[in-house]
RNA sequence: GGCGCGGUAGCUCAGCUGGUUAGAGCGCUCGACUCAUAAUCGAGAGGUCGGGAGUUCAAGUCUCCCCCACGCCA
């Protein structure tokens, strides 16, 4: 049996996240986790919301609330929503949780140790009538390169000139919009990551299977222009891990907390902690500590590409810096950005369709299977809403929903609801087990590979099978001659609804459910053996025919909502 | 402006280290079947692989230049 860890990028808890970051790392991590408890293996699947920072703090004063109250109420909603498209997280966490804050302060400390953390001493701006430091990007003003008057003290996006926030006139901020603005000195812990630019490199030469996207962003960021730069891990907020060298006192950090990117991706295994806590105490160690467990752990993170310089470069470093025997990623998948309708899902202008949205509209299982079997792998690709119906009405309604339809009502309407009884496999059948033996090779391959799209192809291939097969067999034809011939291809039709229900499960949850209760069976496990599935419901055996699996969806509804999330209102 | 990823049938996309008549699904046309959600199954039409030059016995696949789209950065 093998063991996996298995984790998706953690979401912002800023808001509900759209279909596209749903399909850039949570969909298919889920995925690849139902995939191998289904093989049998052992898997720890974790997930959590990313909850410190600027925007969680705007976010929570905008709504007129408490920083804390907000995150633990998103959170709520986040992991409803995580529910209703059944991701199967072990564990959904939360990186503000005490186990966060613990681990963070460990690694800070770790790393000061092995002498990786200098401190720098900055200039900031303050505001005194917001009472806090302000990002650069939270200073807006005047450029005085071309007179816009709402550049940031970052850049101004008007003439792209590259400003720092001392050079804006007129500048205010754009929290409160106050102009009554300070430079403070303050000083800052930087990691110092040039150090360990040999060992990360090192360490990525050593990942010869990771996909080219993922090794050319982070080789695009260890040997571009200067190299990989330091990162100031500690900010001016109130809301975030409070800067502490381990267990001790950080003389001169006083009221600072860590930056949400030194302490975001620690939570990957915090959360393993959170985990464990919530399980009575279980052992987490096993899976994050190579000398307590953890060393025959394959470890597979999901991400989109923007995510990929913190995973191969950030939170390695921190890893490595620690110099302690902590699990580093073996797998790393990346995914490409979907597109809506030929431009960006966007969340300020409410443009796509958003996870809450979504499941008011259609099951989880219908966004499943588009979303996987279109996901943006290689290169991006587009969600447009005829595509989105095309695909569902055909692969789902048709080739899979009419499938089961067919079988389950011809039986009924010949036999009654039972597995009817005589015949024996002919040259037909063989074929048919023949083809799907292949078939199954492939699409195991292709999951354990985490080839998306590819093992949406074979699943789908699968399914046609079966209907290729009726329409060979042709068991309306047979029963007139021999109805002992036509039980048997009949019941081999029940028992690929059997098959469906296991091959299915990782990609379409409820579905497999409802064809396993259909045919009055568990969902089983992986098959090893195709002949072996197709006898595993016996003569006799009563199942029920279910309502149809899939509605299809039609041109008016399509066009309702082409209108409704167009985000031009 | 720099960098990155792409530009392959009407559409969405596969095509690994260069090698037989360039593939899939959808859409379209024709045919078969009638058990089924007017579903299914089969056959067919459709591409000078963005443009140009080069390397090679051989290039969608390598090199160079250009054009286009998108993204990131400054």
């Amino acid at each position: 049996m093998q063991r996996h860890l298995i984790t998706s990028a953690i979401p912002y808890i800023n808001g509900i996240k759209h279909l596209g970051n749903l399909v850039g790392s949570q969909l298919p991590a889920d995925l690849y986790a139902r995939f191998q408890r289904a093989r049998g293996n052992e898997v720890l699947f974790l997930c959590a919301t990313d909850e410190h920072g600027t925007p969680a703090e705007l976010a929570a004063a905008k709504a007129g609330q408490p920083v804390a109250e907000y995150c633990a109420e998103m959170h709520a909603v986040q992991s409803e929503l995580a529910r209703g498209f059944r991701l199967s997280f072990d564990h959904f966490g939360r990186s503000s949780s005490p186990q966060n804050h613990a681990l963070t302060q460990h690694f800070a400390g770790r790393l000061a140790d092995a002498g990786l953390i200098r401190e720098v001493s900055e200039r900031q701006v303050y505001s005194n009538a917001d009472g806090r430091f302000l990002p650069d990007r939270y200073i807006e003003g005047t450029c005085p390169n071309c007179g816009y008057d709402r550049a940031r003290g970052d850049q101004c996006e008007n003439c792209t000139k590259q400003l720092d926030p001392t050079d804006l006139i007129d500048a205010r901020s754009a929290i409160s919009g106050s102009t009554d603005l300070e430079v403070r000195e303050t000083k800052h812990l930087y990691l110092r990551q040039s150090e360990l630019k040999d060992d990360l490199d090192a360490w990525i030469d050593s990942k010869a299977d990771w996909p080219i996207l993922t090794t050319s962003i982070a080789k695009k960021w260890l040997h571009d222009g200067d190299g990989l730069q330091d990162r100031g891990i500690t900010r001016d907020l109130d809301w975030g891990i409070p800067v502490r060298r381990g267990d001790a006192e950080w003389p001169g950090m006083e009221g600072k907390v860590f930056y949400v990117w030194f302490d975001a991706p620690i939570e990957y295994i915090a959360c393993a902690g959170e985990w464990a806590d919530a399980q009575g105490g279980a052992d987490w160690e096993r899976w994050w500590r190579t000398d307590k467990g953890a060393d025959d752990v394959r470890y597979t993170q999901f991400m989109g590409k923007d995510n990929v310089p913190f995973h191969t470069l950030s939170f390695p470093a921190t890893l490595l810096g620690s110099g302690e025997p902590w699990k580093m990623v073996d797998h790393l998948k990346s995914f490409n950005y979907l597109n809506y309708d030929g431009g960006q899902f966007s969340t300020s202008q409410g443009r796509g369709v958003f996870m809450n949205q979504a499941l008011n509209i259609l099951p989880a299982d219908y966004w499943r299977w588009w979303l996987l079997s279109n996901c943006p792998e290689t290169s991006d690709s587009e969600f447009t809403w005829e595509l989105f119906q095309q695909g569902v009405n055909k692969d789902l309604a048709d080739v899979l929903g009419n499938f089961v339809s067919r079988v389950t009502k011809f039986c009924r309407s010949k036999f009654g609801e039972v597995v009817p009884d005589g015949g024996v496999f002919g040259p037909l059948e063989q074929d048919l087990i023949a083809e799907l033996d292949k078939r199954l090779a492939a699409y195991t391959t292709h999951m354990e590979n985490m080839e998306v799209r590819k093992s949406a192809q074979e699943l789908r291939a699968i399914w046609v099978a079966g209907n290729e097969y009726l329409q060979a067999a042709a068991p309306w034809a047979t029963i007139k001659e021999d109805e002992a011939q036509a039980a048997m291809q009949i019941r081999l039709g029940l028992n690929l609804i059997g098959l469906y229900a296991a091959l299915s499960a990782p990609f379409l949850p409820d579905t497999a459910d409802t064809l396993a209760a259909t045919m009055g069976v568990e969902v089983s496990k992986w098959p090893e053996s195709i002949a072996k599935a197709l006898n595993a419901l016996a003569p006799g055996h009563t199942f029920q025919v279910p309502d149809n699996l899939f509605a299809k969806i039609d041109d008016a509804a399509r066009a309702t909502w082409e209108a409704q999330f167009s985000g031009a209102a």
